[in-house]
This record gives C-alpha cells, sequence and structure tokens, in this order.
DNA sequence: CATGAATGAGACTTCATTCAT
DNA sequence: TATGAATGAAGTCTCATTCAT
C-alpha cells in the first residue's frame, strides 16, 4: 500500500502553490505544477477541472481558516486592541507557516480585482465586515473613538497588514522570525495609537482644513 | 492633416487604460485595445513595442508624478501630518481624475509581484523611502514618535490608501466625490492618531505581552 | 455470484448502443459508457480491447442478423415483391425493437464512409448484393422489368428505406407503431409500383430527353 | 496588389472540402487543413471561428444552391416527373462538380443525426418540404397516385438518390460521367415508375396483408 | 503614418488506454 | 473479475507579433 487516497491531490495543490508564488498564476502553466508535483499531466485534471480551480481551491481553504480566525478573536473575553493583535498575528503566522500560500493569496486574489479578487469578492468583503464589526463594538463600548467610521478602520488595518506582506513578498530572501514578531506589534500599535507623538496631543481636527494643493495637471 | 503629431499615440495609450481596467492585463488583446482606440491593429505597434510596454509608459508616468508630489510635500514648511495629508490628497486626486489608470497602476504593477511589480520595484519603493523620510524628519523634530520605524510607518501610511482604493476599484459604481474627501482626512487622522480613544491613553505597551494563540494547525 | 458469466458484457454493450446513440461515437466518452452500465471504468477494457471495438462487435451482431434475414426472405416461396416487402418489415421491426441501436449502425456506420463505413463495407455490400439477387431473379422471371438495373434496384430500395430510418432517428419523439406499420407498406409500394398514376402509363422513356438546366456555377 | 479579398478564405474552404472528404471531419485537424490550403495554421482562424464554422459554411452554402434549384424546378412548367429530374440531375451534377464536397455534406452533414445534421435539421427539412410539396401539387392534378403520402415520397426520392451518392462515395474509384448521367434517369424512372413490370399490374394492394415473419428475437 | 492580413509558437484541456491493487 | 487512479499524447484555439502594401 503507498499512502492515502488524495494524496496526490495534495501533492499538486503544493505544488501550485509553489509554482504560482514563483511564476505567477497567468504566467505558469499547468505542466509546471504537474512537474512540480512530479506527477503525469493528466493528473491534474483527475482532480481539478481547470488550473482555475486549484487557485480557487488554495484560496477558499485558507481564506476560511482566517474567517473563522477573526470570528474567534471576535468571540474572544480579550480587549478590542488585542482581537486586532490575535488577527494580525494569525495573518502574519500564516505568512510564516507558508509564505508562498499567502503571496498566492495576496497577490493572485486579493488584488485580483478583474479577475478572482471579482470572484471571491463576498468572501474577501466578509473578512472586512467581520473586522468592521469588532471596530464597532469598541466604539460602543468607549475604547475606540467614533471620528473613524468601522468600514474605513477595518480598511486601515487590514491594508496595512496587507501591505506589510507585500513588502516581505517582494524580498529575495526569506524575512527573518524576529522581522515578523516586530511588524506585528506594530502594525496593532500604528493603527491603534498612530504614528503621532503624545505630546503633541490629538488635534481636535485641524479648525479649517488646509486647502491642499492638488498637483493633478 | 489632422492633427498634432502622437494624436494616436495618446489615443492608443488612454484606451489601453480603459481596456486594462475593464479586462486587466493579462486578460485583455492588443486587438481590443486597437478597438477601443479606434486605431488599425498595426499602430498600435508602431508606436509601442510590445503590450508590456504600453503598460510601463502608464505606470512610469503616473509613478514619476506621484514621486515628483512626494518630493514636493516634503520640501514644503507643512507639518508632517499635514505633508502626509498632501500625499494622501494626491493620490486620491489622481484617483478622482482618473479611476481606471489608478486601478491599473494599483492591481497590475504595484502589487504584481511576479510581473510588472518586479520590473518597477525599484521606482515603487522609492515612493516608499521618500514618505518614510517624511516620517524620519518628523521622529528627529518630534511630531512622531520612535516606536514605530520610519520604513514601517511609510508602509502602514501607503498600505491603508491602497487598501481604500482598492476598495473603490472593487466597487461597480462611480464613488461620490464626498466619499473622496471623507477618504483622505480618516486616512491621515488614523495613521496619525490610531483608533484607540484618546481617554484609553496610550497603554504603554502592554507588560508582558499576552501569548496570542496561534491558529495555524 | 449474481448472475452469468458476460452479464456485465452485455450490459457495457447495451449500454454502449444507448450512450453512442444520445452523444454519438465520437463525441462520447469510454467513461460515458461504463457510466451508463454502472460499471468500472477499467471493466470495459477488460471485455472489449478498444472503443471501436464496441462499435464493430455492435453492428457486426446486427448485420449479420440482416444478412441472414436476406437470405431467408430470398429462400422462401414469396414473390419477389413479398421478398422485398419481408427485408422492408425486418429493418422496421429492428427499428421498432432496438431503435437506438438501429440509429447506431445507420448514422455511425452504415454512413461513416471515412471509418466504419470503410471498415465494414464489404459487410454492408454483401446486403446490398444479395437485394440485388432477389431483384436479378425476379428480372429473369419476368416479375420485374430490366430497365432498372438489380444493382440499382437494390440501393434504390435500401436507399429508400435508409431514409425513412434517418427520419424517424431525427424525431424527438418515439415514433408510434401504427406509422412503422403503414412505412413498411409505403415503402414496397413506392419502390416496386412507382409514384405516377397507373392511368398515366409507362411514358415508354421519353423519345428525346429534354436537356436539363445545369444548375451549377 | 496579389488577388481579391476572401482569396485566402475561399482557398481555405477548398482545402477544407479535401480534408473533409478524405479523412472526415471528425478524424482531421485542423492543421491539416491548413497545410492543406497551404496557409499559415492561424490564418484558418482569422477567418472561421471554429473547426465547425468551416462545415457550416460549406454546408450552408451548398445546400442552399439546392433550395433553390428545387424552388426552380417546382416553379417551372415542367411535369412532375420532370421536375423531380431536374432536381435529381442538379445534386448528381453537383457531385460530378464536386465529388468531395457532396460527399461531405451527405456523410458528415445530412446523415450526421447528434452534431450536423441535428444542427441543421431545419434546412435539410426545407428541401423534404419542398419535394413533397411538388409531389402533392402532381397528385392534385392527378399526375401521381394518392397511396403514397407526399412526405414519403419526398423521403424515397431523396432517400434514393442519396444512397446513390453513398455508392459513389465508397467507390475508391472516381465515377465515369456516363454512369452519373444513367443514375440520373434510373432514379426518376424508378420512384416514378417502379421497379414491378407493367405487364404484371398494380397487384391493387394485396387483399390480405401476409403476415410477415418478424425475424427479431 | 496607417492598415489588417498573415504567421506560428504556445497553453489548456480532453480522453483513450494502461496498470497496480 | 473488478476498480479507478495514473499516464501522456494529441488537438483546438488564442493571440502577440510581423510584414507587405
Amino acid at each position: 500500500m503507498t499512502a492515502a487516497t488524495g494524496d496526490k491531490r495534495r501533492l499538486i495543490l503544493q505544488a501550485a502553490v509553489r509554482v504560482f508564488a514563483r511564476q505567477g498564476f497567468h504566467t505558469c502553466r499547468v505542466s509546471d505544477i504537474a512537474d512540480e508535483a512530479q506527477v503525469a499531466y493528466g493528473l491534474v485534471y483527475h482532480y481539478f477541472s481547470s488550473k482555475e480551480q486549484i487557485l480557487d481551491t488554495l484560496f477558499l481553504e485558507r481564506w476560511d481558516a482566517m474567517l473563522e480566525a477573526i470570528a474567534q478573536a471576535d468571540a474572544s473575553q480579550l480587549t478590542p486592541e488585542a482581537k486586532l493583535q490575535a488577527i494580525a498575528s494569525f495573518i502574519v503566522d500564516s505568512y510564516r507557516h507558508d509564505p508562498d500560500l499567502m503571496k498566492v493569496i495576496v497577490v493572485e486574489v486579493t488584488r485580483a480585482a478583474n479577475t478572482f479578487g471579482r470572484t471571491h469578492i463576498e468572501r474577501i468583503r466578509e473578512a472586512y465586515a467581520r473586522i468592521a464589526a469588532i471596530v464597532e463594538a469598541a466604539q460602543r463600548d468607549g475604547h475606540f473613538r467614533t471620528e473613524i467610521t468601522p468600514e474605513f478602520a477595518a480598511q486601515a488595518f487590514y491594508g496595512c497588514i496587507e501591505q506589510v506582506l507585500t513588502g516581505w513578498i517582494f524580498e529575495p530572501e526569506p524575512v527573518p522570525a524576529a522581522a515578523l514578531e516586530r511588524a506585528k506589534r506594530m502594525i496593532v500599535d500604528t493603527v491603534c495609537h498612530g504614528l503621532a507623538a503624545p505630546a503633541s496631543g490629538r488635534p481636535a481636527r485641524p479648525a479649517a482644513d488646509p486647502p491642499l494643493p492638488t498637483l493633478i495637471e
């Protein structure tokens, strides 16, 4: 007996992660995936109906885990800031655990406004909505201020994380674990407390917004 | 004779923006661009050596304008927060002025880690570096606190903006001007002052970081 | 144990008839046959060496029955017209008994001039030859006139039948039994006595063949 | 200037006729057509959207010519028998003019009950209907007897012709012109006057239809 | 400058067939 | 017998790019 059923299927998925990460979804060929998995070309189509479906499968598996993580954070007894910390940690740890997979998800799905992003937009927005719900609750109980709408706050928080991931993705060398840990803290620190020095106080919103010069021709 | 030289060239570039925005770079055909521009197929190759070069041209034109805008902001006498405000405004106004172009740049270039993003990585990082320089100066003169590294701060700031843009990009309907204006302020407000209510004070960094449960299997 | 040996083999053949009839030989997959027969994929190849061989088997089984029927008709004491009637009846009854099988034979074999028709051409012509032999004998004993060559007469007779079958094959609904019976009679009536009204007499072959306008450019 | 526009398009159509006739639609490759036409592979797809569309084009062009020929025959002042003669002549002459094209139409379309035959069934039936109309008119004015329904008569007539064509199609050698001419006459003679010797008279329909032995098991 | 027909390499997908169990 | 995973050759269609006019 060789191995469990679905053995090769998992092999193909893992190979696809490496190939998509290395070459990009549009640039790689199905044969690249088969070669990487060391299986016959046709076997890819035995398990998946198309190249797209492989990516869909990868995304959905991982994204559902993230939705679950956000839900768990939300359901916890932590402070709002700690909840965001838990989410940021989950995503960063996901990256640590499988950087290629996170690269694929960020590069090929969540930003692919014309292809997979469009396909999975509902699932993606579900994550933002759950983060926004955490913020909204925090505003109600006074932990967070109300000038920032929850939806915007969720975008800022998630955008901050994704940008950090993007930075790592572009790095040629693996990112040291310490940098990952530092990023976890800085993400939440920045989003919760801002860049401004506390001394400077909150400028209580500039009395008159300085008319910013539009630099567009 | 009809118009100035380069007339058709500009027509093709503008058509490419619309087509790339609508269908995506990889999904569209050169003939789609020619059709959209209402010029002959071959003329596209008279002005550009490849489909890639069209996107390169679009990106470089716009990105250089952004680098210039950041430089201008940095060189100004504004407070650090106002400088960031100027940059955010520039980008949001760029979106208002030509949403398709910004969509193309964000979707097809700055996140395309395997293709154009890789090609233009130096130019892209130049923007982050310039923002980081603004933050660094602000830290030196006490406006900004030093717990957040300038590089990280730049990522957070730009990531926040790009996420907001991404949200708009995914919207089926045009975003109202008021929403754009509101976003400009919220971006800077969030990044500079954070989500936390001032009453809650800066938690002075939790004495002991709560060991966050890693949800990775 | 369930049933006799070759049980599954027969199951596969019957399933193949339905699948070939429904989808056509070229358009169906071997897996479609296995699914229809509710047997494992590999079992098809246990009993048959290829998809082609399944069709060959189906054709040969049925066609030999037809050759036998023609031979029986020929050997009988019936009048020539009754012999043709017996053959027409046999074919029509074959259709009634298993329309799918007849459809497969007509559509996939007897007209498939480049594939199976070519392969089985000898067997197919054997049928025409036997019909021609009946006509020839009828001409010798004065029942049939000699202006029509026996070979041509056989083609006309068989072609008439096959066209009627083809019409039924294209029908979406099953053909009522009464229509089948009517067709049996009309086929022989037409081929033996023609469309012309008896009053009009045989025009003794037009003295001068009117030069028919060739409509080919 | 080389040649008229559509030059290559016509070249491809003609090559397709030869290739479809030689190898069959399902068995040939698009590259075979391109090779036969001595044009680049891609040019085939410049003019036709698929291999299927090439066959559709060939069929429709020719079939419409046939419908027109039938209409012309019907509109003429000829006797019913001469009208059928004109139609048979047209089809036989079509075969003489381009045997490959007729082979393709008969083999790949009019009998392809699951593929092209189904697609073009309406157009095909239009031909039968027009022939039936001729027969019906002949019945009304007493030229043709009424025991055979016009629809059946049309099937018999057309089936007879198609069977003759099929015989030629299976011949390895070109059919001599004399054989074509002979066939034209025999087709109409058979269908109009039948095989039975005139002496034998019309058997006034057998008083009691002899119960024909069903040879089906 | 402008046109669009022509080229052909390349990629996805299908599916008949084999084979280990 | 029976199963269905595994194989890989083959074919359709796409489309960036070239080129003759």
